[in-house]
DNA sequence: ATCATATGAGACATATATGTCTCATATGAA
DNA sequence: TTCATATGAGACATATATGTCTCATATGAT
């Protein structure tokens, strides 16, 4: 603390970002293509980062706390399947992180994985109660239900991405399509 | 013809089924693991390909093909619906080779491009023709519909690979889903 | 059996990405 | 201004993936 001349908030945030982008885009990315992205020197990415899988692991963390901290958030509904769709709408926001947890499984510390299992169970109980609430028809594989949500959720975000919908309007295809797909009349 | 001592054909398709799997779960993953995964020495693997650029570009024309075929195949139906509804079938199953076709975008030929570019507007068709026979909702954006409809494809892939459904039951969650999901009365 | 070709193993060279270091400069606090 | 720290540029070393070659062996056709 005190007169320390600290980093430039900038500096890390635009590493991050860039490495965000890049990964998403192309996996093979190259620890040069991101610092460039990012305007910033190659040095100055080693400084931050020890290497590529440390800058992996720091993304995988950043991106689990966030979406951790937006679905807790969202979670504060009038009901189960409210808070679906409010986490639903958080995701597709938060959509290059949900998209790079879903990407990148390899090699991430035991406790981001524990994290990320965690995370994910909480999320399944929360299913669970919604369809309890018949949000969508009980008898289908929880599989199902699961691969479904996560793929609109991407589907969305690719949708904002591309300019071809605002946030507001994906998160409504979104759910639509979910809850319509997914109803117990639609058997 | 005649005498020659022909290539195995096992060697060769044991190249690309591994490369599938192995670029697929892991882009990153190197032409020695792919050799290896395909029970063939890291020689053979560049007899056959003069390196990682043509053996991509091989699968991705390999893909291209055999999707069109497929997609061919499924088109004769009774009505544009049941051909889309078929053709999401023959996806589900050449699963590997749809993804690797949408995760890979990465430097192919133009020529691949453009038979790319080509079938996407024949299927684009389609699926105009299946919305005029009320097989969704017209009012829905396209981008949209096709977003789900790619999705939809992969979530029943990633069901089937999970050994949580026969290819015959993803396929019908897939289709129940994408009509329920863009069902006119659903908005 | 004989022969042509495919293959595997490994040596070797090269290319590319990664990691480390130095030094000049920029920046912000005191 | 003065000072401590962050940064950029680039040199340099290392690690890893890739590409090429040789040779012994396996395989299938004749």
């Amino acid at each position: 603390m005190s007169h320390m001349n600290t980093i430039r908030p900038t500096t890390l945030e635009a590493i991050i970002e860039a490495a965000f982008a890049c990964l998403n885009a192309d996996p093979t990315t190259t620890l040069a293509e991101i610092a460039q992205s990012a305007g910033v020197g190659r040095a100055t990415l080693h400084r931050h980062f020890k290497g590529r899988a440390d800058l992996v692991q720091a993304l995988a963390d950043r991106a689990l706390a966030e979406t951790a901290q937006a679905a807790e958030r969202a979670a504060a509904a009038t009901s189960y399947t409210q808070a679906l769709r409010r986490i639903m709408r958080a995701m597709i926001e938060l959509g290059d992180r949900h998209w790079f947890l879903a990407q990148e499984t390899t090699a991430r510390s035991d406790r981001s994985a524990e994290e990320h299992a965690r995370q994910r169970g909480e999320f399944l109980d929360l299913m669970l109660s919604a369809a309890k609430e018949g949000a969508f028809d009980q008898a289908l594989p929880q599989a199902w239900v699961e691969q479904v949500y996560d793929h609109l959720i991407h589907a969305a975000w690719e949708m904002v991405r591309g300019k071809e919908a605002t946030v507001n309007q994906a998160a409504e295809l979104a759910w639509t399509t979910f809850v319509g797909g997914l109803r117990q009349t639609s058997r």
